[in-house]
Parts: C-alpha cells; structure tokens; sequence
DNA sequence: CGATTTATTGATGCGAGTCAAGACCAGTGG
DNA sequence: CCACTGGTCTTGACTCGCATCAATAAATCG
C-alpha cells in the first residue's frame, strides 16, 4: 500500500508538470491520482489535536467538523461537502476532529508535500490563499449569525445556504437534501434540536418550505427564506455604515 | 507624500535583500521602513467591501473588527492589538470594517507587493500560513463562545484572552486595560453593555476581579477565572471526544 | 462647573432551553 | 405480514437567562 502510494506520487508529479504547461492548474487535479478511500457513515477521518500529517479532499458524502469541549458539548463549526478541500487552515494538529455523516470517499495527500508543491507553483498560490480567505468569510459569517440571529433566522440562513451550494450545480432544483441529523444541526447553529424542529414546522406552516421526507425538504418560496435568513440587502459601503451607526441597537 | 512613499518602498526592498541574507526575517520587518500613519480615536482605517490595497502593521493602540448588518446590528469580530497584522486573510475587497478603538499608529504596505515578497521568500512564506491559521483557530474559539458559552463564560473568556496577552510581554502583572467600551465587549461577546456590567460586577462580588478605573481591572485569581471561563483541561484527544458524545447534552 | 456620554443597577418580559410524552420511522425477527 | 425495538423527530408545558426598558450614577469634556 505504502509503495503504491509512492508510485501514484510520481504519478501525480508528472500530471502537475504537464498540467503546468498546458491546462490550468487547480489545487484538486493534485488529489486526482490518490487512491479514493471510504469511510461509512459515523466513522472519523481525524480528530482535533492528532498530528496533521494529510489533507483530503472530499470526493463524495458530507463530513461534519467539530469540536468537543471539557464538558462534553460539541460545536459544529462546518459541514464539508465533495469538492471542498478539508485541512488547509492548520498548522502541525488538526484544530477539529472530522467525521462522516454518510459514507464518504476522500484522497489523501501529504500536507508536507501539498505545501511544498502549492508554494512552488505561482499557479496554485493564490489559489491556497483564496480557499484560506474563503473559509476565514465562512468562519466570519457563523460568527454574525451565532452573534446575533435568532433561531428561525439561523435555520433559513442554513437552508438558504444548502439551496445556493445546490443551486450551484443544478439550478431550477428547490429541493435539497438534509443528510444530517437535526442534532447536528442544532449543533452547527448553536440551538436545540427541538428549537430546530420547531422552526422548521413554522417554516412549513408558513408555506415557505415542505417537508419531503425526513432527509430533504423542498423550498417554495427562496425569497421569503431569504429575507427571513436577515441577508437583506447586504449594505456593506462605508455609508451605510456610518448610517446605520445611530440606528437599531435591538437584538432580536 | 506619495514620492515620499516610493522612496521609502525601495529601502524597504534594500532591507529585505539585506534581512534575507544575514538574520532571520520576520513579517512585520516589511514594514519597519514605511512611514507612521496616525489615526485618532473613533476613525476608520478601512470599510468592509473596499478594494484592499493595502495590509497594516497595528504598531500602537488598538483596532476593533467589525461587520454591520442589514438591520443596523454590529458585530465585532475581532480586536486588533501592537504588533499584528490586519488584512492578512483577504482577498480583493475587506470582509470588515477597521475602527481605531484609541489612538493609533499603524505601518502601510501594497497588499500585491505584500503577496510577492512573502511568496518569493522560503523564510516568510510559513510565516504567513502559520498567521492565517492562528486567525482561523482565533475564529473557532469565538465560534465555540458564541455557540455555547453563557454571559459569565464570556467575560472570563474575554479577561482571560486579555490577561494573557498582557502577560505574554510583563509577567507577573495582573492588571488588564480594556481599551474598548462595554459596548464594544458586548458586540464582541453577542451580549448587552448591561448583561456585560452585570457580569462583571459578580465576577467583583466574588473577589476574582477588581475594577481599578472604568478602563482598567485588576485580576485577583486568575485561576478562578480560567475555570469559569469553561476552558477548564482542554481534553482534545480521541479517546475524551468519543467517551463525552453520551454524556452532557446541555447548553448552560 | 454643568453637559453629555458611558456605566451600573433594578424591574419586567420573552425566546429558547429543559423536561417529558408521543409520533414516526427504519430494521429485525417471528 | 405484523409485532417489537431502538433511534430520530415532533409537539407541548414549564423554567430561566438574558434582552429590554427605565432610572441613576459615574466619568469625561468643553
């Protein structure tokens, strides 16, 4: 296994040189001689403070990523999706433990060699650098919205946020897919399950989402959900700014 | 002033060659050589959504990080204190507005001169990565306060992070400044000026702290305050988060 | 010194957490 | 096929922490 690893390395050399001359280079075409490896649902690919010596990329599935605290809750602080690009934002330990919601399939890539290749590359550098300003956004966005959003706007948020990832590949689809548990959920949005659940059936009652199945829901009305997430216009000019300084200091 | 600023940019290109070869360079050393900027207190130095053109080196006072939202509601992400460097996780535009909090002196570089200055050198090159996670690891923490965390946590955790900055450069010194105002604590912490007031008057009550000015507190037991700030013996191996998933489901 | 901003303290109400019961599923096996 | 079982989700009743509203008190500044 070892040594099938170090022919697929070469492998995979030889694709960044030829891609460097013709294609353009994207940091996934570095993971896409790896050999995929599963992991069934529950299972954990890494956990928070073990030495970091991989970085995966997601090929399908969702990984859920979180911290436990001395007490024992657990902050979910994202859910990975096929694509994205799991450990880039780590010095020497992973800073979260990561687990599959459903079965999963990854490639695996040396950190080491991942960094010496990217930095080496004027083609990938910026690239690194754009995924690590993306999840610092990301990072920041949850914050706002743990900071100061109520729990029927934290669910509409997180809906909205699965349609528009869903959007992206299919548009015209309103139906997406929830293949986490409502306690996973309620802990990414620092809620309950029952807070969960309750504003899900509001939502319902309100005709802008329907319940299809326990696993997906459709969305029927993405502009209510929109305004309801409370990403209104987003009105981010120093002006406005300055405005709305004087304005609502009101929390809910 | 602008000639002033080309002149000074090519010395700080000598310096760099010079750094490179004999002693070991460090970040901030891109900026030893730009002229001082003052900003007086309540002054913005940027606004989310400008072009960012230009990284900072906060040489004095302290900034606060901050995203308004559609309703009007700040969110301060962040406190910026001497020594760091703020814009470091941005792409073109900035995710937050930068306030000076007191009076402020701050070093300007070329974000793009920036970029190709650090990714050309071997030396800074880890050096940048090493600053993106620790901000990244910065916004989990806040995530996991945000997320579960109840007001009293908060402060500790805030006295706490502050405590050990001062720390950090004068051990043995116990008294904390808090540059900021109740109002700017509590849009960091997602509370109330008067939840923060009232915390903080309990936390006296109990003798682990004492105000010493308005602007200024004196820490008694800083261990008292490290277990009230839920960051009790961190246990972040594999073994602890798979025994604590059945225990505790609570939130306070 | 008053004037204005900022912080503290008190009284009250509401949103979300907590506790508890029941509904809706898979599976599994009789 | 249905009964049984364990897990997940929903719904209801109640509680409590923090936001809200309001009134002082303390600090800062012209």
């Amino acid at each position: 296994m070892l040594s099938a690893n170090s022919v697929e390395q070469v492998q995979t050399y030889n694709d960044v040189v030829v891609a460097f001359e013709a294609e353009p280079l994207c940091l996934q075409s570095l993971f896409s001689k790896q050999p995929l490896e599963q992991l069934e649902a529950g299972r954990t690919l890494f956990f928070e403070g073990d030495r970091a010596k991989h970085l995966f990329e997601l090929v399908e599935g969702v990984l859920r990523i979180f911290k436990i605290m001395a007490d024992g809750r657990r902050v979910i602080t994202g859910f990975f999706y096929p694509g994205d690009l799991v450990g880039v934002s780590l010095r020497d330990r992973y800073l979260y433990s990561a687990e599959a919601v459903v079965p999963v399939s990854v490639r695996r890539f040396g950190r080491r060699a991942f960094e010496d290749t990217v930095c080496s590359s004027p083609q990938l550098r910026p690239q690194l650098l754009a995924r690590l300003c993306d999840e610092m956004a990301t990072a920041q966005d949850q914050m706002v919205l743990l900071s100061c959003k109520n729990a029927e706007e934290r669910v509409c948020s997180f809906l909205l946020k699965l349609l528009r990832r869903k959007q992206g590949q299919d548009r015209s689809c309103s139906v997406v897919d929830l293949p986490m548990t409502r306690l996973d959920i309620a802990d990414y949005l620092g809620l309950t399950i029952e807070t969960v659940s309750r504003s899900m059936t509001k939502l319902t009652c309100k005709g802008i989402i329907a319940p299809a199945g326990r696993h997906s829901i459709c969305i029927k009305k993405a502009s209510m959900l929109a305004h309801l997430a409370g990403e209104g216009d987003e009105c981010d000019d120093g002006y406005s700014s300055v405005i709305s300084l004087d304005k609502a200091r009101r929390r809910h």
